[in-house]
DNA sequence: ACAAAAGTGTTGACATTACACCCATGC
DNA sequence: GCATGGGTGTAATGTCAACACTTTTGT
């Protein structure tokens, strides 16, 4: 196919569904940033930006989370595109969507050129979004439920010491659903990535939780011995 | 952000994984076509092309297809953006692909504007291709293959009456597994969705198979009670 | 009658669920 | 010593895998 310029004028974008855990009050929670600029400008959505035609769109999620939370490096895995003729007012912008997941104690929330007042919010009390973000956070979070049962992704959440309830909770609360607490527990006593500390959590009311640990190591040569992990 | 019109210089492309199951030699097959045009003009390529500003991506896709099968509706969902920066030698092109599955018998390959010499090829004796259409090829089939489990994508790949033999060679070609011919069996008996036609093939040699129907609209109604698809 | 593929049930192994009490700690 | 959440095993059930023979048809 011939190529005339009419063919490069549309504009790609990334948009990043950020997701974090609060272990204070056991919430899933999304990054939210006003816009700096119009369309919309001052109105709520995902935090994202176009991509120069130069550049590569990890980097362009890289430079977007870090710009907003100072987070380096994260989790994060392509949702899909979307692509709808009108969803842009400003011309054909294709956004491709990125899940990104971040631990919450290593963030520090910032503005930046183009996301005024980021804030998190629990995702099921997540006001509507400008464009088709709504749409694109749903389809995010369907993929992070669909992967955390598949993908060792709750260790992203987490600080890299968890405990086994905080763990169990985590997963009841993304997954909207209840764990019989020792079938959850022996289905990880079976992983031998996931080690023991011997250490025990510290400024706890009651009787204080052993601390674990995900080994990235371990858990890379048991995949490739091709044992899967599920929950 | 500002949206200086320099971020207004890239392309979108689509590019099509289309699939076909052959009964006659029992092969899972992908059409590939050789380009019209520069770059790589005459070389291998998986059908697509680049998009209208104003054109909608599934518009885009029926129409390749359409154009080099001569087939209306077919199943097709979004695999995912492949956006390196390089991908392409003409400039920014962020490619979206699809996975496109067709039953071979409504096939009528021809040439078209954009694509000439189509053909189908046994997906594990696919020639190399141009651009990153080897890694585009490789991650469509991964993904037909992981729905097939969990999608009654099989029926969108054999003619509307089939039978149970034919359904067990195309899973076992397409997963590249056996399955016990009993058990894999039972499994369709307990889909209500799947019919007994009451009519037998024709023309076999031996004892002739019952025909069976996959029955649309009987398994969106179970599908909305909650009920999965698995293989 | 024979050759070839279609069709059919049962058993054992394994995985998943359901379920209730003792333990360790801070106050 | 009491209040609270952390931690532990077993039995029943359901699911999945292994397995061999009879049936139907064309020639």
């Amino acid at each position: 196919m011939p190529e005339p310029v009419e063919y490069f004028n549309s504009a790609i974008s990334v948009n990043c569904a950020v997701f974090a855990y609060d272990k204070a009050d056991e919430n899933l929670k999304i990054l939210l940033i006003h816009r700096e600029f119009d369309p919309y400008k001052g109105l709520l959505a995902l935090p994202g930006g176009l991509v120069y035609p130069n550049e590569s769109l990890d980097n362009a999620v890289e430079n977007i989370v870090k710009s907003v939370t100072g987070i380096d490096y994260f989790y994060s895995e392509q949702v899909r595109a979307f692509t709808d003729t009108n969803r842009h007012p400003s011309g054909r912008v294709v956004s491709i969507a990125y899940l990104c997941l971040v631990n919450l104690k290593d963030v520090n929330l910032t503005n930046s050129s183009f996301a005024i007042s980021p804030e998190w919010y629990p995702i099921h009390e997540k006001p509507n979004l400008v464009f088709d973000h709504d749409h694109i956070t749903d389809t995010a979070y369907q993929r992070l439920q669909n992967d955390l049962r598949i993908k060792p992704l709750a260790f992203e959440l987490l600080n890299s010491k968890f405990t086994l309830p905080q763990l169990q909770t985590l997963y009841e609360v993304v997954l909207n659903t209840q764990f019989d607490k020792r079938n959850f527990r022996r289905k990880l006593a079976y992983m031998d990535y996931i080690e023991d500390t011997k250490e025990v959590q510290k400024y706890n009311l009651y009787r204080p939780a052993k601390l674990y640990r995900f080994n990235h190591e371990k858990f890379s040569i048991m995949r490739k011995k091709g044992s899967l992990f599920s929950i």
